[in-house]
DNA sequence: TTTGTACTTGTACATTTGTACTTGTACGTC
DNA sequence: GACGTACAAGTACAAATGTACAAGTACAAA
């Protein structure tokens, strides 16, 4: 018996399993067996798609980092007006951290990044384009208080286990955007 | 020809060698043999002074908050009756970045703990050291704001390779702390 | 329908890795 | 000095893992 063909959807569920695996015992411990065993392949399947384990874990990175680029057109979208900055980016911190799993991979990223140069590209995009952002709308300083206070803030939920208070991260970023909200 | 016998010695050279291993690869590519290599200890006495690798990783991420630990007592009483906190915060958040080896291993521990819930205490350790202490001083509130931007300014500064900048992280804190400083 | 190619799937194998074990050696105790 | 114990150091081996490969299968083109 064999499977219907379908080699994108093929390719993109081993990419979803591997960050799936990733989220779940880190980017170290991923095997092929794991990746395939989640994503329901064979084997075989994951080094016919991926010519190593490397290019594997690099495309479920790539892959998640993507999802933050057009998360971040998102943010972009609906901070860009809103009258109510920290309200609007205390809601968005919480939508993000609602899937936790895919927080968890792009933290994992963002370390990973620390050791390996070519994953330095992806850490960016997330500080520069909320970073860029921010900045035409409070100046560069606060812009990058506030990119601290968020960064800081969703480390400490994902690491320990608590869930996102709310009220505390919009008053941090008040007081961080100061004069420069309404 | 055999080394001469220093058990404790021995088991702190290993456990050093874990730290540094786990500093440069990860927690995930941490092997025996790579710390019994870098220790310069020979490959069974890894084996002989701890039970399992897990034992081992376990043994040098408590090593490493344990060390934190001791750094906190030091940040306490250097910012407990500074009259300039942001300024002294900002400190020694430069010199804890010196270390950028020690530091990795911090945040490697920070984010596996949020897989294994063994692991919670050490990363409550920090959090709530700092947090108690900047809270007795300034109030829960901005004391949770600074905490956030402190872990988050050092997370960047780890993941993107750049350098503090000194002047911004002084500047975040004066806004968050805002008129509880002098 | 026939055929070629891209995909599928299961398996095989060399390597790496965790860990146990054997042998040798230093040091406290008598 | 003799001796037992705790440590040192090398080796062995089973399990896990990355990856190559052979054989089969679906689908598009002719």
């Amino acid at each position: 018996m064999t499977a219907t063909r379908d080699p994108e959807g093929r390719r993109l569920r081993i990419v979803r399993g591997a960050c799936e695996v990733i989220a779940e015992v880190g980017v170290g411990n991923t095997t092929h067996r794991l990746v395939a065993a989640r994503a329901g392949v064979p084997l075989g399947a994951t080094t016919y798609y991926f010519a190593s384990l490397d290019d594997l874990v690099a495309a479920a990175l790539a892959h998640a980092s993507a999802e933050t680029v057009a998360l971040l057109d998102e943010w972009v979208r609906r901070a860009r007006d809103a009258k109510d900055l920290p309200g609007v980016l205390t809601a968005l911190t919480a939508e993000y951290l609602a899937d936790r799993s895919r927080a968890l991979v792009e933290y994992e990223l963002y370390l990973a990044a620390a050791r390996s140069p070519q994953l330095r590209g992806f850490a960016l995009a997330w500080v520069e384009g909320v970073g860029d952002f921010l900045s035409a709308r409070v100046g560069p300083r606060a812009a990058a208080a506030a990119l601290a206070v968020l960064d800081g803030t969703m480390l400490q939920v994902l690491t320990l286990g608590a869930a996102l208070d709310e009220e505390q991260l919009r008053w941090s970023l008040e007081r961080v955007l100061g004069s420069a909200v309404s």
